[in-house]
RNA sequence: GGGCUUUUAGCUCAGCUGGUUAGAGCGCACGCCUGAUAAGUGUGAGGUCUCUGGUUCGAAUCCAGAAAGGCCCA
């Protein structure tokens, strides 16, 4: 007996049950036991950021990486299934922070960075486990007891050897940039926080006017125009375009220097004394605000050439202050211009700055335009809005400080890194490219942060003798420190502060600078790191490099980069074989989820509402290089499918059990089945090689698109025409075919569908295998993945249904068409038009095409006169490029010839000829040969008509109902009541090739 | 400014190396079944394949340019 089925069943209950089962059983286990020592198939998963609970998005990743993983243990291939955490960096110190209520640096460091980092660390582990949780209930199998964490000591000492090697190549340097930098995080913010919609804002500020004296000349002056008026004291020269038009204007006895296409505008009233190109203006010096400072000592104040000036706001001369902008900075390395700094990490102006020394930038705004006014260099002032920066975590607005970081120098290893790339596999190729021309581009490595809760970069400046030590490994440290064990819990600040080493050079002490790293060093070491590359050669070996790997796009130039450049410089190769990059997930509009605008939808409420399965299957049927339209919308028609599948699992269930049926007890040859039975088992075969193939491109979206058109073909086909053979009554062979037939297409599709859908296969395999057969594998994941059947696949049987389906089509259209329903019975259909071994198909298989037509008879014409129209078509793809240009005048030739007697022409054997203009001549050609070599091919009449005879309360009548869409659009013909016959040579075409018969053309 | 990518039916997407009349699912309209029934199922209407040029006998498909969207870099 199976266990009855309900027909409206609760998914997302069942698959929690599953769930219980899988764990009470071990199957994960037993799954692992059974492929321990098999080939390996080595996955390496992307680190998730313990620190929120778990977003739909994330869950589509998870999902591929199951996906492939599962199909890869039904081959039987041995796996590490070692999920990762992210566990360090700005993220969690973020949110920590939001726990805490704080809202700048100095309160952490209040707090004391142990209790702060001790924090994170709790952060990390509840929501490494929240996750982990989350991941089971989407059917994710990892061996979640072994995750790795970013933040261990193991992580950070790989990264410490990886970093030791940069020095030893020489590539590790201390520079000088400037960065966007957030002044209550205390940290700078990476180029790639700077993208989305949260990292930009409309937002007012005071933009002011000022005017700087020309040096030596009295009563002429530039005039300049900034929005960030905190930066006139960095300010070391003026831009200029060299090409635009500057104009000299006078206005109340002064002088004015600024774009002549502004001059309306900002002096509408002045005398135009004369205009220059701004090249005229270069290397001219000029006087300007806060000359007294002690910080601006030995600073230029020069006109410097800059093609990126423009005139569509502010004065046409651009205000430059290399440490307080990125082009600034960049234009400075190019002049040679003084970089002055002005902002510590607070915001907070840096002793040299007379009045401003310990103020903080955001209060000093209006004593600055003070000091201006007093000292005649204000000009004007407005109120300006913009899109300003801000920070992505906190919304504060962001300056821009120039400050020294820890950089790689990426020079040397760049033509190793693209090549490394251009051996990966990419899925899809543009990723590929992606890649290459980040490579190509991409700057220097810098990999500090000002912050707490990170990697310690284990870089000792020594301050008495300069030598840079950068420590390898604990035991290193431990050697340089002559400390063993080190005196610390975790290898985390601030203990890791505490450790100080003599420096090997001059034995001076030294301390570990202050910064942490970039977390994308943290994720990047894990393809060594997780495979204990220093300390278990032989292991790392057998893992390295992963087969695959997946995440979404942005990881291109994160994690991809990142694992690729620590891999190229330690081992010189690509850690990943094959890397597969999916897009974004959006709402079902299109929109980008979000949670202020409320259209985010939580992993937890969708897994309830609608269950893993139904998101696993959204997730897997898109194609990976579209983005993902999620939402309980698509869900509903996912959700339909399924019941789709359950509905006739449900039905064979429910008879089974009336009839006892046991598929342990009976047999039967499928080769000796009925014609419906062969026909799905092919169908079943076929999808089976298909899924193979799909899955062994780790394409799912193919997967989902195979199945479903074999689900379809088995409820609405198969089992609504097979539904009588399970009624019957008496125990036959047929019925015994019947059940065992769709026995073992659920049984197929519960195995060839597990990776994707592993709940649900589960019910079914448990229910249809496992209650019948105690010897059968515990669970659908532990059996392995179908081997298609090769001889049960007949493509010609499933061309001949596909001929039957149509011809059944094309009836049910004719019925439709003249308002005959299938109810009202007909004593003949003639069918014209089909080839002769089409015309066979229909005749072996005529009583189902009878049966579902409610006809008595049927029968198939050559040709019926009048009821056909016969068209001569050329067959262009044999006759193009063998005529090229004179193509159009066959075509018109066979259009003018009068097809009927073309036909009777040929069909009597006697050559056609057709002629044509060609050089002033006529030729000709025997259409004989032609016809040989398949040119036309009017002796089979492929397309169709067909014609019904009823019986109607007056004479019997023919009324003829072409033709199949396929072979051609007879409905205008229809509509005059004329048929329609066309021929066609789509077999030949198939079978031939034209160089064959490119002689035969006399 | 450079690179990648997308644009096909109301919606979401297929369309292999160019070949006669461009497909599917959903939605929609009109039906059928009523022994899978808060299920199943049939038929049909919907498209200037973003635009402009070019190559070709022939272009949704190849090439060039443009427009619009998305993404990455500078």
């Amino acid at each position: 007996m199976f266990t009855p089925v309900s027909s409206k069943p609760n998914l997302s209950r069942q698959e929690e049950e599953t769930l219980r089962f899988w764990q009470e059983e071990g199957i994960f286990d037993r799954l692992r036991e059974r492929n321990q020592g098999g080939s390996r198939f080595s996955f390496t998963d992307g680190p998730i950021t313990a620190n929120n609970p778990m977003g739909v998005h994330h869950a589509w990743g998870r999902t591929i990486k199951d996906m492939v993983q599962r199909y890869q243990a039904m081959l039987g291939r041995d796996q590490r299934y070692q999920n990762g955490f992210d566990c360090q960096g700005l993220w969690v110190e973020v949110e920590v922070e939001k726990e805490l209520g704080f809202n700048s640096k100095k309160q952490i460091e209040a707090m004391g960075l142990d209790h702060f980092s001790r924090q994170c660390r709790q952060r990390v582990e509840r929501y490494a486990s929240l996750l982990s949780q989350q991941s089971q209930r989407l059917g994710q199998w990892m061996d979640w007891d072994n995750s790795y964490y970013t933040m261990t000591d193991n992580n950070i000492e790989h990264i410490w050897h990886f970093l030791r090697t940069c020095q030893a190549k020489g590539w590790l340097y201390r520079g000088r940039r400037v960065m966007p930098w957030c002044l209550r995080c205390g940290t700078s913010l990476s180029q790639h926080e700077l993208v989305g919609a949260d990292s930009y804002q409309d937002l007012t500020h005071t933009a002011v006017f000022i005017q700087l004296p020309v040096a030596g000349q009295t009563g002429l002056s530039f005039l300049v125009w900034t929005t960030t008026p905190w930066t006139l004291s960095a300010n070391v020269a003026l831009a200029v375009h060299p090409e635009l038009d500057y104009a000299f204007v006078e206005q109340e006895g002064q002088t004015y220097i600024l774009s002549s296409r502004l001059v309306g505008k900002l002096l509408p009233h002045g005398r135009l004394v004369k205009t220059v190109k701004g090249l005229e203006l270069l290397g001219w010096h000029y006087k300007g605000p806060f000359e007294q400072f002690p910080a601006r000592t030995n600073a230029e104040r020069v006109v410097i050439s800059w093609e990126e000036v423009g005139e569509e706001e502010g004065t046409g001369i651009v205000h430059i202050a290399p440490g307080c902008g990125a082009e600034d900075y960049e234009l400075s390395r190019r002049y040679s211009l003084s970089v002055i700094a002005p902002l510590d990490e607070n915001g907070d102006y840096v002793s040299g700055f007379d009045f401003l020394s310990g103020r903080n930038v955001k209060e000093v705004t209006a004593e600055i335009l003070e000091d201006l006014r007093r000292h005649g260099y204000f000009f004007a002032a407005e109120e300006y809005s913009h899109r300003y920066p801000i920070c992505w975590r906190c919304h504060e607005e962001l300056v821009f400080r120039a400050v020294d970081e820890w950089f790689i120098r990426c020079d040397e290893v760049r033509p190793n890194l693209i090549r490394a790339a251009s051996e990966v596999h990419w899925i899809p190729a543009s990723a590929g490219k992606r890649m290459e021309d980040w490579l190509t581009n991409m700057g220097d490595w810098c990999i500090s942060r000002k912050r707490f809760w990170g990697l310690p970069l284990p870089f000792y400046p020594c301050p008495q003798c300069g030598r840079l030590t950068v420590v390898g490994s604990i035991a290193e440290l431990e050697s340089l420190s002559g400390q063993q064990p080190l005196p610390v819990p975790e290898l985390h600040r601030p203990w890791i502060d505490e450790v100080k080493i003599h420096c090997p050079q001059c034995g001076a002490s030294v301390e570990r600078v202050p910064e942490v790293g970039d977390c994308w060093l943290d994720a990047g070491i894990v393809p060594f790191s997780t495979l204990n590359y220093l300390h278990d050669r032989p292991y790392w070996e057998t893992w390295f490099p992963a087969e695959f790997i997946t995440e979404m796009r942005e990881q291109i130039r994160l994690w991809f980069y990142s694992m690729l450049f620590m891999s190229v410089t330690l081992e010189d190769r690509a850690p990943y074989r094959q890397a597969l990059v999916y897009e974004k997930l959006l709402d079902e509009k299109g929109e980008a989820m979000h949670r202020s605008r409320g259209n985010a939808i939580w992993f937890d409420e969708a897994v309830e509402k609608m269950g893993a399965d139904v998101m696993r299957w959204l997730y897997i049927s898109q194609p990976i290089e579209n983005n993902l339209l999620f939402g309980y919308g698509p869900a509903e028609s996912v959700m339909r499918r399924m019941l789709q599948l359950w509905n006739v699992y449900a039905f064979f269930v429910t008879y089974a059990n009336i009839d006892r049926f046991d598929p342990s007890v009976y047999r039967s040859d499928p080769a000796q089945r009925s014609f419906i039975d062969r026909w799905i088992l092919s169908r079943l075969n076929t999808l089976t090689k298909g899924c193979r193939k799909a899955l062994d491109a780790f394409d799912g979206a193919t997967v989902t698109s195979l199945a479903e058109s074999f689900m379809d073909d088995l409820s609405t086909w198969w089992l609504r025409r097979s539904r009588r053979r399970f009624w019957k009554t008496e125990e036959d062979q047929d019925k015994t075919d019947a059940y065992l037939t769709l026995h073992e297409a659920l049984v197929t599709l519960s195995r060839l569908l597990a990776p994707l859908a592993p709940f649900l296969c589960e019910s079914l395999y448990q229910n249809l295998v496992r209650s019948a057969d105690s010897q059968a594998p515990l669970s659908v994941h532990l059996t392995l993945y179908p081997e298609p059947i090769t001889e049960l696949i007949d493509t010609g049987l499933e061309d001949k249904m596909d001929l039957v389906k149509e011809v059944i089509g094309l009836g049910r259209s004719a019925r439709n068409k003249v308002n005959l329903k299938v109810r009202q019975p007909l004593r003949e259909m003639i069918l014209v038009g089909l080839t002769f071994s089409e015309q066979s198909v229909v005749k072996e298989l005529a009583d189902v095409i009878l049966e579902e037509l409610n006809i008595k008879s049927l029968r198939c014409e050559d040709r019926i006169l009048g009821l056909q129209q016969i068209l001569l078509l050329p067959n262009l793809p044999m006759l193009g490029p063998r005529y090229g240009k004179r193509l159009p005048q066959i075509r018109r030739a066979l259009q003018e010839m009068d097809a009927e007697q073309a036909l009777s022409t040929l069909t009597s054997g006697q050559p056609l000829r057709i002629w044509w203009l060609w050089r002033q001549s006529w030729m000709k050609v025997s259409a004989r040969k032609a016809l040989r070599a398949s040119w036309f091919m009017p002796s089979r009449t492929c397309a169709r008509s067909l014609a019904f005879r009823w019986r109607t309360p007056s004479a019997p009548t023919i009324n003829p109902i072409p033709a199949s869409p396929r072979f051609g659009s007879a409905s205008p013909l229809i509509c005059s009541g004329k048929p329609s016959v066309r021929h066609s040579w789509r077999e030949s075409q198939q079978r031939r090739r034209r160089t064959n018969y490119a002689s035969k053309i006399q």
